[in-house]
DNA sequence: TTCTATATATCGAGATTCGATATATAAGCG
DNA sequence: CGCTTATATATCGAATCTCGATATATAGAA
C-alpha cells in the first residue's frame, strides 16, 4: 500500500545499484561482465561497478525474481551467464525511478533553498 | 584537483546525511535534537534522522571542522550543544550540492532513457 | 608460450546505519 | 508532590553492505 514509494536512507547505495542494473537490462539481456562495461560506457564513466559488488547483487536480484539468469551453451567454451529482466523486474525498476525522482527533487530543493 | 566532484557509491547515504545537516545549519545554529526536528519539518517528513545516526555524524563533522559545537551555558539546566556551520562547512556543502546535482541528473537520465 | 582480456565467484576487512539502552532535566498534570 | 512525557545527548552491538583481494578458467593476441 505504499502509495508514495520512498527510499530508505540505509539503502540508498543498494537501491542505486539495483536500479542501474535493471535499467541497463531493459534494452536486452546481458551477462555480468558486459553489464558492467555497458553501464560504465552509457554513463560516460560516471557509474562504475566493482565486480566484487556486481556479482552478489546479480545473485540477489535473481533470487528475488527480478532477473533471470541462464547459462550460455557457449560452444563448450568459457561459461557465461545471460541475465534477462523479468516482468517483476520491470515493475520494480519503474518503482525505483519514481522513488528516485521524488528523492532527488526533494533533496535538491532542500539543498538549494538554503542559499537561494 | 577534483574538477568534477563525484559521489562515491559506497558513501551515498553518508554524503546525503552530511549534506542534510550542513544545509539545515546554513540558516543558523541549532542543537542536535532541534536539528532533527527541523530537517523533518522542512522536508515535510520525507527526511528523518534517527538519533542513533545523528549524534555520531555530528561528532564526526565537528572533528573535521565543518561545524563547531559549543555547550549552552543554559541556566544551570539541561545541557545542550549548539552547532554552528564553519566556513569550511559552507564550502563543503556547496561542493556536495554540485556533486549531487550532477549525480541526480546523470542517474535520472540513465533511468529515464531506458523506457523513453 | 606468455600475457592480457574475458568471465564468474567468494571471502574478509572495514565502514555504516539504526534499534536499544542509558542518563538526566524540564514541564505538565492531578 | 509524585508521575509521566518531552527534551537532550551519548554509546553499544547486531546486521548489513561495499570492495579489494584472491581464485579459477578460457580466448585471443603478440
Amino acid at each position: 500500500m505504499a502509495k508514495n514509494p520512498s527510499l530508505e536512507p540505509q539503502s540508498l547505495t543498494k537501491s542505486f545499484h539495483e536500479a542501474l542494473i535493471l535499467a541497463a537490462l531493459l534494452d536486452g539481456p546481458l551477462h555480468g561482465y558486459q553489464l558492467a562495461l555497458d553501464i560504465e560506457e552509457r554513463s560516460a564513466g560516471a557509474f562504475r561497478f566493482k565486480h566484487g559488488t556486481l556479482y552478489p547483487i546479480l545473485h540477489k536480484l535473481e533470487q528475488e525474481g527480478r532477473i533471470r539468469g541462464t547459462w550460455d551453451p557457449g560452444a563448450g567454451g568459457r561459461r557465461r551467464k545471460r541475465y534477462a529482466i523479468t516482468k517483476q523486474g520491470r515493475r520494480h525498476v519503474g518503482e525505483l525511478r519514481v522513488a528516485w525522482e521524488g528523492f532527488c527533487a526533494r533533496f535538491l530543493e532542500f539543498l538549494g533553498r538554503a542559499d537561494a
